[in-house]
DNA sequence: GTAATAGTGTCTTTAAGACAATATAAA
DNA sequence: TTTATATTGTCTTAAAGACACTATTAC
């Protein structure tokens, strides 16, 4: 259904009750709100977008970027776009196309128990978004401060477990890059929950998508691609190997025909240019490699999407 | 962010609409609502739980169950998990606790669109449930009726093309089972997209995780299990191979060191019986036959979930 | 008996992973 | 020259799929 059948207020479906779903105002309000786990890569490490918090609850921690869904005039996937080109700061519509064109954006989860925020039952629909190396986030169009944090940096661990919300977690002058910070960034909200499922999720992803290309500009090498799956899965790949395969999956990468003008940093061989192919799944796919520890415990289904076959 | 920042109505971010954040009723409403996605295997073929629409829009047509999110009172789940025993009539705790314990239940995504339901702008967080044969579900708790309709019996093209609301699809009498309707039906708001998005889930679910055996019985035999797959994926599987691969599986499933009463209705001997193993995630997969048109068209990526990693 | 099915064995092909080797470019 | 890296080659092992075979049960 959408929007009917018994409204919030429990008790047995009279005649009034179902003339007040056109109504909503009537009964205990619901918010909803649109939060983003953006990730891109940068010196070799992956980075997520984070934005300082100016008022409590959770005052001077970092949280997801995300705000109102507006009601009535956009879809969800709109205000996680809006959200996201506002955050970042690419509010021009020139240099949103330059950079954001190239983004790839779809849904995550939905978070939405009643005590998630202090002030109300909040229901969040999350994104994941990746990109290719992003500028630093303007300040100034919307939160206090955004900025680009290390993933390595932020404290994961299953929940907030102190909710001792408002405490600026120490680390306040972080600075903007966010790679200074003292010790392990804890997240407002459920956001370290929100952002961990991402991170399951574009992990598993790389497996069998190709996008794995949506971190890189157009045009870009094999050993890039390569930096980029070892970023994400935090794992050592062997070269020769990835190699092989990357090119053997029909559809996965293209050949320009060209090479890069100079080889890598520390020597060897100009690389050979690709630029991604019209493969959307992965065939076969590009498994990580076993993690004996990690045997089975990992999370078999947490939130939300895929919807991706092989 | 779960909730600040800039509130609905557009503009720049002063004190006074800080404060509006605290009485969300002053601004547009936006409704929640919980669809669930319910499968189940009868006769041999893949079914799903509708109810049919007591009231316009789409008065008439057949829907998913769903109903309104109780604010502050219960999280998404919680609600999805109301819904279901609400809708299959499973009410009573003692019935609730025999027939729901072994049910599956995920987050699938969230579909918000502002024109999706014409009333008011309502964002639906749909959910997945797989469940071992279920009874008939008891009319007069909710709906108008409901009933489990055989997959294959249902409309799932693109989009609900023909918006011609309230058209009850020529199919109003189709009988309680479901199985006597005369042409495909239609779903009523976004309903086909929603399940066309679930069946993709839980065909793509069955290759990495152990869950098809939450569409059966405790205990179980191979062959069993081969029926779940074929129905979900609607192909002929090979016994031996098929037998052979899922033994081979770690943790998939474990020997009761018994077999089953009799043979099979058509002869053959009688089957060994097992039950889930420990694994959450298949290792190595099973992986569906490759269909030679479907090559790469498939959705990557529709909605929600997963975090499944391989 | 006849037909159908459970479960096993074997073989071929494909893909993954471990190494090794060669060539090219930076310092 | 030295060192690092791109790219290709080879070999071993694991798994998928095709096919064949035996044993058991319903009718």
């Amino acid at each position: 259904m959408a929007a009917d059948d018994q409204p919030p207020p429990t008790g047995p479906r009279a005649e009034e009750e179902w003339l007040a779903a056109y109504d909503p105002r009537a009964y205990t309000p619901v918010a909803v709100t649109v939060d983003v786990v953006a990730l891109t890569l940068r010196h070799g490490g992956l980075h997520v977008l984070l934005v300082e918090r100016g008022a409590p609850p959770y005052q001077g921690c970092w949280a997801l970027p995300g705000g109102f869904l507006r009601a009535g005039e956009e879809s969800l996937d709109e205000a996680a776009a809006r959200e996201l080109a506002e955050e970042t700061g690419l509010q021009s519509a020139s240099e949103a196309e330059t950079r954001l064109c190239r983004l790839h954006l779809e849904q995550l989860g939905t978070y939405g128990t009643p005590e998630r925020d202090p002030r109300m039952h909040v229901v969040s629909v999350a994104y994941l978004a990746f990109a290719p190396d992003l500028p630093d986030p303007q300040a100034g169009t919307d939160a206090a401060a955004a900025a680009w944090h290390p993933v390595s940096d932020l404290d994961l661990r299953p929940c907030g477990r102190s909710r001792t919300a408002g405490v600026p977690a120490d680390t306040h002058g972080g600075g903007v890059d966010g790679r200074t910070g003292p010790g392990p960034l804890t997240l407002a909200f459920d956001h370290a929950r929100i952002l961990a499922d991402g991170l399951d999720r574009v992990r598993a992803k790389l497996e069998y998508s190709p996008l794995a290309t949506a971190f890189l500009p157009y045009d870009f090498t094999i050993p890039d691609l390569r930096a980029v799956y070892e970023a994400v899965w935090d794992e050592k790949l062997h070269p020769g190997n990835f190699h092989r395969k990357v090119l053997s999956v029909p559809g996965f990468v293209e050949s320009t025909g060209t090479t890069t003008e100079r080889g890598g940093a520390r020597g060897g061989p100009r690389a050979r240019t690709y630029h991604a192919g019209d493969a959307r799944l992965l065939h076969p796919a590009l498994l990580r490699p076993a993690r004996e520890g990690t045997a089975d415990d990992d999370a078999a289904d947490s939130t939300a999407d895929d919807a991706g076959s092989r």
